[in-house]
DNA sequence: TGCAAAAACTAATATTATTAGTTATTATAT
DNA sequence: ATATAATAACTAATAATATTAGTTTTTGCA
């Protein structure tokens, strides 16, 4: 019956990231989580701000931690090949951490600047990655906006089981980058055209 | 205190669908959805599964008239021209139906079956929009996967508010999709290539 | 007109999140 | 070394939700 002590941030979060991940983030409940740590319910209060507060935690660390990856997998690479590796490296961190990487793109908790600021750094990264191509900033914008799209929508429908045939999953991302990657010299010599807007 | 009567399930589906997609999926609860009815909440019982049950029906409904809009865009269009009306009409559902095209790719509930149905005539409809590019069997299986992702993946993240700048989105979409239409050549023609896998 | 089925209802229970108020433990400062 | 302040656990209580069981009302048909 003592009264357990010691249990900090990192401990919790390292719990609701294990429950999320494992189990999905649907499982991820305060009462789920203060089972795992063999506290009350009440108690998580004193770590975190409710439920919005764990998910968004959980994010921002989560987000965080992608980031790393990435930057490691894109330091000393540039062009197709720092994308390529930048893309390999998304998916396998969505595949590690599904119900993490579903949070990291949900609503805004309570404490979103920290999960908006990594978000401006990782396109902050990509943006380098854009420079090699010769590419206008509108132009990049646009370009990274649809790798992301690319990278999130294989990952997200891969998870939720959208492709059904058995056929080899990483072939098919494999294909999607490189055709992705392919255009970006459409895009750099007008063939694929980006009319400027009036809002920069 | 006349007791309601009259109530049927696609009127059901009608008051969810507009929570779902005005308020967001997590708005939609049994609860809210007999307040908006003007029922008790156990009386839904009688129309649907519990609230797995709702949701798969609402799944199950939205995917279908996501695949008759589809049909309905790809009629009488063939390669480039077809795909970016697919790609516009499947933009516009998302925009239109938030909700329901969120849960149209949720977990598998109670009725999962006729989600995989119109699932399948899906994959179908766009297997016969690949036969213009003379693509192998399992080269067009790769590059739906490939469209699938870009689409979903530009739909989630405008929906989840992931692209902050204040720059025309659409000129992103049709800059994305026009990529990945432009690389379906290179995949043909053996630029971009599929190792043919075991399992076929 | 009566009867069977459908669809509403009330009542009750379990789960979860959350707040308030309390107690015990830790760390600090005298 | 001891008193005190802060931290973090706790219990108790409340509100919202989903769900089940059992009942009543209404409808439509025989």
């Amino acid at each position: 019956m003592s009264p357990r002590i010691g249990l900090d941030l990192p401990a919790v979060i390292r719990a609701a990231t294990e429950i999320a991940d494992t189990h999905g983030i649907e499982s991820l409940t305060l009462a789920s989580l203060a089972k795992k740590l063999n506290i009350r319910t009440p108690s998580l209060y004193n770590h975190v701000d409710g439920l919005p507060g764990l998910r968004n935690k959980l994010a921002a660390h989560g987000l965080e931690l992608l980031y790393e990856k990435l930057t490691l997998a894109a330091v000393g690479r540039s062009g197709d090949e720092a994308i390529r590796a930048f893309a390999d490296t998304y998916l396998e961190f969505a595949r590690a951490h599904p119900g993490v990487y579903e949070l990291t793109l949900g609503a805004p908790g309570p404490d979103a600047a920290e999960v908006a600021e990594t978000g401006k750094k990782l396109v902050d990264l990509l943006m380098r990655l854009m420079e090699s191509y010769g590419l206008t900033h509108l132009q990049s914008i646009h370009v990274i906006r649809g790798l992301r799209s690319v990278l999130h929508g294989f990952a997200s429908l891969e998870q939720r089981g959208g492709f059904g045939l058995p056929i080899d999953l990483d072939v098919s991302y494999r294909l999607l980058v490189d055709t992705f990657v392919a255009g970006i010299p459409a895009v750099r010599n007008g063939k694929i055209t980006v009319e400027e807007q009036g809002e920069q």
